[in-house]
DNA sequence: TGCTTACCACCTAGGTGAGAATAT
DNA sequence: ATATTCTCACCTAGGTGGTAAGCA
């Protein structure tokens, strides 16, 4: 047992760790086993899950750039049952779902299995931008990852996520409680817990392959408007000369 | 003697300050009659003095509204001398420079004192919202207070910087030492020191008054480019019909 | 073929002073 | 008269997927 914490499927993490049973909630609660008291109680719910899930059943995507790119939908949770008081670091990180690489097949609309995963960079943390903070500070509101972004360039040096492309990625959320105590080292592993929600899951790619996603995209990030097409047939598609 | 720092013309608060002497340097450092170590060494150099004098030669004005609006030009400061490993708040005030309101004589092209000033606000305090940090964050790069704004609306709400119109102000910078030790509060007037450059003073005003004022922040501020007009002889003004 | 890159039109989001309308 | 408020065209800055060209 670790201090992880799994919504959705049961699997091997899953032992002995409360919250996100039958129902189809996507709160999660932290294992209390080795955990410190900072955060124990906590609680981590995600906000928008109606519409990961829907970009979820239809198998999300996530475009990398050489760039950087943001993901969409945004990574944004709901905290409760810290200590007001003390502080915590919060980052994300992202594990390769399977040892796997995917090429979709457009005639039969599905993703399929092509050989073993390519060499991984070791995956880095991406720090929320306002960490250090007390957790009266993370509780009081929404906390978004709108600045993390992903990339495919190996030797990225602007601080975003390296990720293959054509490789499912599960995103991973944790809560780091940072003790003041001098020898807070010895207790490090009791000091942080993690969450995963399942229906955040995505394939990284550097352009769509699912064209239902594609659409998906388009009707629901406000940065897409202008490929929206109220009424097709009255209306000129764009980029046609 | 206090734990406060005027650079420019010589003035009351000058006695026992060292730094920013005869020439011309925006540098100024702190006083150490009363200060703790970890802000005695503090040193700030005012970023964009040439554009600062440029606007303060000519009077500078800075637009106040009810839903608030920047400065230009912006607040920034290199520091040095901190401790890097110190935690520091870095916060901001306006001082109303004398009792007086004032008016703009069109003719004279001059401000003209119009009697004495309105009732003050108790002056709020913008911290910077990077705050805390530590001294080495703070030090790397440029420090800048583009977030601040000032308004007329004495009942805001959204933590801008309230100012009266037709008044003068000069912003003042504090670095403030965060003391971890229990009794800080005994020491806190030592953890702090405040840093003020005359060329910084300005007229808040809810239109511009001196035309030389709007020609110099139309041809500085790259949000204004639209108003530009490279060679007037061959370019229409807009908003003509 | 399959995947990646570079560029583009089209958005969101919000900072400018001009000018007209309004308030005091 | 003088000062303030409101709306607007015009910017900056940057996030979208489409498209075509480039690369294995």
């Amino acid at each position: 047992c670790n201090n992880s914490c799994v919504g959705g499927a049961a699997g091997p993490h899953r032992a002995g760790i409360s919250g996100y049973a039958a129902n189809s909630s996507s709160i999660l609660k932290s294992s209390a086993c080795f955990a410190a008291p900072q955060v124990s109680g906590v609680r981590v719910q995600l906000e928008m899950h109606a519409l990961w899930r829907q970009f979820d059943q239809l198998g999300t995507e996530m475009i990398v750039t050489k760039a950087g790119r943001r993901m969409f939908p945004t990574f944004q949770v709901q905290i409760s049952g810290m200590d007001p008081a003390a502080e915590y670091v919060l980052l994300m990180d992202f594990l390769i779902v399977d040892d796997k690489r995917y090429r979709y097949a457009f005639h039969s609309s599905s993703w399929l299995v092509t050989g073993r995963a390519d060499v991984v960079a070791p995956s880095r943390m991406h720090f929320h931008p306002d960490s250090p903070a007390c957790g009266a500070q993370w509780m009081k509101q929404t906390v978004s990852f709108d600045t993390l972004k992903l990339t495919n360039n190996l030797l990225d040096d602007n601080g975003h996520m390296i990720l293959n492309s054509m490789h499912r990625y599960q995103p991973r959320f944790h809560v780091v409680y940072v003790d003041p105590t001098p020898d807070s080292h010895a207790n490090a592993h009791r000091n942080f817990c993690s969450f995963s929600f399942p229906e955040t899951r995505f394939m990284a790619v550097t352009a769509y392959q699912n064209h239902r996603i594609t659409q998906l995209k388009i009707a629901s990030n406000p940065f897409a408007k202008g490929f929206r097409t109220t009424d097709p047939q009255d209306r000129c598609y764009r980029h046609h000369i």
